[in-house]
DNA sequence: CTGAAAGCGCTTACAG
DNA sequence: CTGAAAGCGCTTACAG
């Protein structure tokens, strides 16, 4: 392995100068720095990250916590981070899967040590949690995770508003017997989608009830539902499936059967996934700008990591809030053509 | 920031026994370790891994070059790589988007100080401008290269037979005129898959002429070939795209002029994208076990890094080649209800 | 513009 | 089972 040492002898300097030319220091004779880059070059020198930020106290790398790596959801995510980080010369540390609250706790501890802040996305953790097992002093940004009462800077999609805005389209359309397909119960997101269908209906359908059921944000889960649907004797009018993987699968299981969407029956969804634009009917749906969250996240997170120096806030910051937007296509009964 | 002297001073130990206790070695007597892991929660310390991976040489890190991060090719890609590395507690440094050769440059610079091994995708890459690049001494295992003759292990996907046994199979449904949408013209897969055309058609139709538009992978290429194709005097019976979108991006240009597939024109893909099994009709294509790649092109740069230390072998070695599996759907004129 | 020296926080022979 | 000490490869005041 080459080291700094290696070429101080070859260019006849001391380590120093040759740290300081690799580190385009302007304090260096060009013509002295020139030789050094040349000798590196040749030698194809590497410096070592680990001895660099021992002393610099920073790693230039944040790391990314992820419930799942499933689906297009996060890979956009990780595009969004990944190109705000290209900018800020960051690298990122990506793991997923910590799907409960240990697995959680271990990835943080794994991380911790080896990144300069955390990026953190965790329907199914809250943000107490989240704050009693980050280390002290490390900064966090929190995407999509249950906000009570936080320190943490955090991100969030307008979840609710864009379930109650779709509920209210829905009931535009003349349907009024509205069904959801509910996300994980735990899950912050599916609660945030579900609260915001009960609430639109109760307000635009009064006398309407409420039907849900739970699934789990698979395609499978969406099928059962659609099993259930079919021999129902009184079908709703609208099902608003939480997000549209589980939409997909249950106009599968429906359309299998014979009926008709939306002609028989409408159907919705929520994500905005591209495969949604392609299926037929083409799917309605919300859309979520998640790359748009990642980079929004990580900038944050940078000025959290930048400004962490001078000052130590405990203040309580209110989260960020992401517009969703409401996409038409046919499947909610709308003639688009 | 708390570090293992602060540890050793409150449990009255030098720092050499708390250094053993939190690495779990034997000769420590267990109450001195007990009290110093304590200690330890207490002060919710965090081991400096630049510090342990300056002395140990290493970072328990593998960088993960993509080329690209759109879709689901490569989170599926970045999940199989994951799942194996969560098994042997190895993080993932991932970087993405090195479109062109100064790019890949830098990202592997970048990584280099940083990880104990890289897994590289790049189609657009060869073996040798790679190998000149990477450190010496860095494992590294390629993905979906061009080799030519490389010492790096390298896994690749069956794209010339995956792509020969479609045509077959085309050509077995009575399909006889058969065009092609290639990927880009540099890309090592792309050529892959029109080499498997041209010689499954030269074998089962030899006196059919190849018949090729280049796309660009992209369902906007799918499009405008479409709308090529609907201007034709003659049309091909059967269109086999390089990818899965722009197979689905050619479906909908045929569809909205009133072609139907597969009656008037069959249309099959590659890769099976999960939206392919959604779209009317469902999209015959070639399955390519991706996250399977990822894992044991992971599984095999970790035994590369282990075996490292030992030997130094400038051998050959021979790609591992992935199976590919045909998934028939209806878009390829087969009745499948 | 350059160098000698201290030190970042760990691990690990070596000695006891 | 425990400790004193050396050292991993860098960066950076400090002095010149």
């Amino acid at each position: 392995m080459t080291t700094i040492r290696d070429i101080a002898r070859l260019a006849k300097v001391s380590i120093a100068t040759v740290s300081r030319a690799l580190n385009d220091d302007i304090k260096v004779r060009p013509e002295t720095a020139l030789k050094i880059k040349n000798i590196a070059a040749e030698l194809r020198f590497v410096p070592s990250n680990a001895a660099r930020s021992l002393i610099t106290r920073r790693t230039e790398t944040i790391g990314v916590l992820l419930p799942d790596l499933h689906g297009e959801f996060f890979s956009e995510l990780i595009r969004g981070i990944d190109q705000a980080a290209r900018g800020k010369a960051f690298h990122l540390l990506v793991s997923s899967s910590h799907g409960d609250v240990h697995e959680a706790e271990a990835a943080i501890k794994a991380m911790a040590g080896r990144v300069d802040g955390l990026l953190v996305m965790s329907p199914h953790l809250n943000s107490e949690f989240l704050t009693s097992k980050l280390p002290l002093g490390l900064p966090a940004v929190l995407m999509n995770t249950r906000i009570a009462d936080s320190s943490l800077p955090s991100f969030i999609v307008d979840n609710y508003g864009g379930a109650y805005s779709m509920v209210r389209h829905l009931v535009g359309q003349g349907h009024k017997n509205i069904a959801m397909i509910a996300g994980p119960e735990k899950n912050f997101e599916a609660q945030e989608r579900l609260r915001g269908y009960r609430d639109a209906l109760k307000d635009f359908v009064p006398k309407a009830k409420p039907q849900v059921w739970i699934g789990d944000f698979t395609e499978e889960s969406g099928w059962k539902v659609g099993a259930q649907v079919i021999s129902m004797r009184v079908r709703p009018d609208a099902i608003f499936a939480a997000n549209d993987m589980m939409a997909i699968g249950c106009l599968s299981t429906l359309t299998d059967a014979g009926l008709k969407v939306p002609n028989d029956i409408a159907l919705v969804g929520y994500d905005d996934i591209p495969t949604s634009r392609f299926i037929s009917p083409p799917l309605t749906t919300v859309r979520v700008r998640i790359a748009e969250m990642g980079s929004l996240a990580f900038q944050c997170l940078v000025s959290k990591i930048e400004e962490q120096q001078m000052t130590k806030s405990d203040e309580i910051v209110v989260p960020h809030i992401l517009r969703t937007e409401l996409v038409i296509r046919s499947s909610c009964g709308v003639k688009t053509r």
